[in-house]
RNA sequence: CGGGAAGUGGCUCAACUUGGUAGAGCAUUCGGUUUGGGACCGAGGGGUUGCAGGUUCAAAUCCUGUCUUCCCGACCA
């Protein structure tokens, strides 16, 4: 069995990533530069991701809102950090139908600024605290190179933005949320991450710091995949942000925000998916299970819908290939949709009152009871979505190394790139020197003392932190 | 932004070197036979060759510009 469509990963495994794009039918280019179209498949995707991610963020208290996609100049430009960062890559509108604006206009690329100017308005009094938010949006960043999902000049996303009346409340919340995407990666993507806190360099441009979930792709490149940054006061001091604490004295309020992409079906893709096309989890798969009668028969449709109504009755999501395809493109179809499991009702089979059983990450076989359909069903389910996650920590497993010197480093990054740990003097220099070896950059530092006995990596010193570096898309 | 490659029916490509009626496979539509790993036979439909200029009796083909995409690099939360 082979997919014509697609490269294999052996071959090329940027070929071989856009090929499962396309024969997924996730997403395809637009006429516009750096931009996707969100196919039927791959938006059905993101809404289950958002449906889920959305619960979790509802069950710790956050609420909906939406703030506007426009970005006054001087409103952008009040914090001297977040301006630096995100310049290069805004996009300016400087025309309203016919006339040219007095000041121009930027798409957002992000809305911490919307929202600290939105709360300086709203935040009095200790009582106003918190205000935990989110919203889900689109934003706008003008990147050179654009790649499906992981790249693009237009992205949806959800960022949070919270304010607070403690210094620990904040740092709390930032802890907390980078813990419901670490969640929502193993329980439900079965995507492992490693998590941290970014270097100065890597940090988010106005933050105090930036935590981070870093996956893994097949090939051992790293993918940034979701960021909970605490802000301190910055913002607050930047857009008066203030509010009288229970002393009766003014004090500005401390900020978080945390943000999830539609990166994240990359990461997905890029995870669990193989040479046939998509593998997906059945947690997050919009459809979990294809019925597939082998012939256009209206025994075997009639049987497919028994089957359905059982699985419907189960909130086991499920369809009926009514198509008057041959069964072997049906089976095909469905493997490259990344669809969990397959059910092949034909003649064979169904004189012993049986069914096939096909799971779509091993591609196993089972032949089963008609009776016992939808145990089998859900128990294959549960056992696919823990087996996915268990291959795709020994894969991290086996891609994780320890390094002593540059050396090493460059050894495994030419050869067998993966999560390289490495001891860190905290000097930028030494950070920059590592860039040199195929574009290595620190992922995120996991653990921080002054250690003595461990040495810098690349200049020997005695280390302050332990690292893990890799090369990212 | 630098280097490289490419844009021709919906898709993959041929014809370009040497200018002269745009062609194939897949997909699609209709009819029939099929259906346990991407079925078969027959008949049809569909292209002002990315866009804009120029050269020429004549341009998919030569020239200029422009847009888009892909790969490598730089940049990038």
């Amino acid at each position: 069995m082979k997919n014509e469509k697609i490269t294999q990963r052996s071959e090329n495994f940027a070929d071989w990533y856009t090929d499962v794009v396309k024969a997924a039918r996730l997403a395809d280019y637009s006429s516009v530069k750096g931009c996707i179209v969100f196919e039927p498949n791959g938006y059905a995707l993101w809404e289950k991701i958002q449906t889920e991610l959305d619960k979790m963020f509802k069950k710790t208290g956050h609420e909906n809102v939406y703030m506007p996609v426009f970005i006054p100049e001087n409103l952008l430009r009040k914090e001297g950090e977040l301006i630096e960062g995100f310049a290069p890559e805004c996009a300016w509108i400087t025309e309203g139908g016919t006339n040219e604006l007095e000041e121009r206009l930027a798409f957002r690329p992000t809305s911490e600024t919307l929202f600290s100017d939105y709360f300086s308005k709203k935040v009095k009094t200790y009582r106003d605290l918190p205000k935990l938010y989110n919203q889900w949006c689109s934003v706008v960043r003008w990147e050179k190179e654009t790649r499906p999902f992981l790249r693009s000049r237009e992205f949806l996303w959800q960022e949070g933005h919270t304010v607070h009346s403690s210094e620990a409340e904040a740092k709390a919340e930032t802890d907390r949320m980078l813990d419901v995407y670490k969640t929502f990666f193993e329980e439900y993507l079965a995507v492992p991450v490693v998590t941290g806190r970014k270097t100065e360099k890597e940090k988010f441009a106005g933050a105090e710091y930036t935590l981070t979930i870093e996956a893994l792709t097949q090939n051992g490149i790293c993918l940034q995949s979701g960021t909970s940054h605490y802000f301190g006061q910055k913002f607050a001091r930047a857009y008066d942000i203030k509010f009288i604490n229970k002393n009766n004295e003014y004090e500005y309020c401390y900020q978080t925000s945390w943000g999830v992409s539609t990166r994240m079906i990359g990461a997905l893709i890029m995870a669990h998916s193989d040479d046939l096309g998509l593998v997906l989890p059945p947690k997050i798969a919009p459809k979990q299970v294809c019925i597939i009668p082998i012939k256009n028969d209206e025994k075997l449709i009639s049987v497919c819908e028994h089957i359905k109504e059982s699985l419907d009755s189960k909130e086991i999501v499920s369809y009926v290939d009514y198509s008057d395809k041959s069964a072997g493109f049906k089976f095909a179809e469905a493997e490259v949709n990344g669809i969990p499991l397959r059910i092949e009702v034909g003649p064979r089979d169904l004189e012993h009152n049986k069914v096939t059983v096909v799971r779509r990450d091993t591609l196993e076989k089972e032949v089963v009871s008609l009776n016992d359909i939808t145990n089998v069903v859900m128990q294959k389910l549960d056992k696919m979505q823990s087996d996915m996650f268990l291959k795709a920590q020994n894969s991290v497993k086996e891609k994780t190394y320890d390094a002593k010197n540059m050396e090493e480093v460059k050894e495994i990054m030419d050869n067998h790139p993966g999560f390289v740990n490495a001891y860190w003097c905290g000097d930028e220099e030494c950070e920059l020197k590592m860039k040199e070896i195929k574009g290595t950059k620190s992922r995120c530092i996991v653990e921080s003392s002054d250690y003595k006995e461990e040495k810098c990596v690349v200049c020997g010193k005695s280390a302050k932190h332990k690292v893990v570096w890799g090369i990212q898309y």
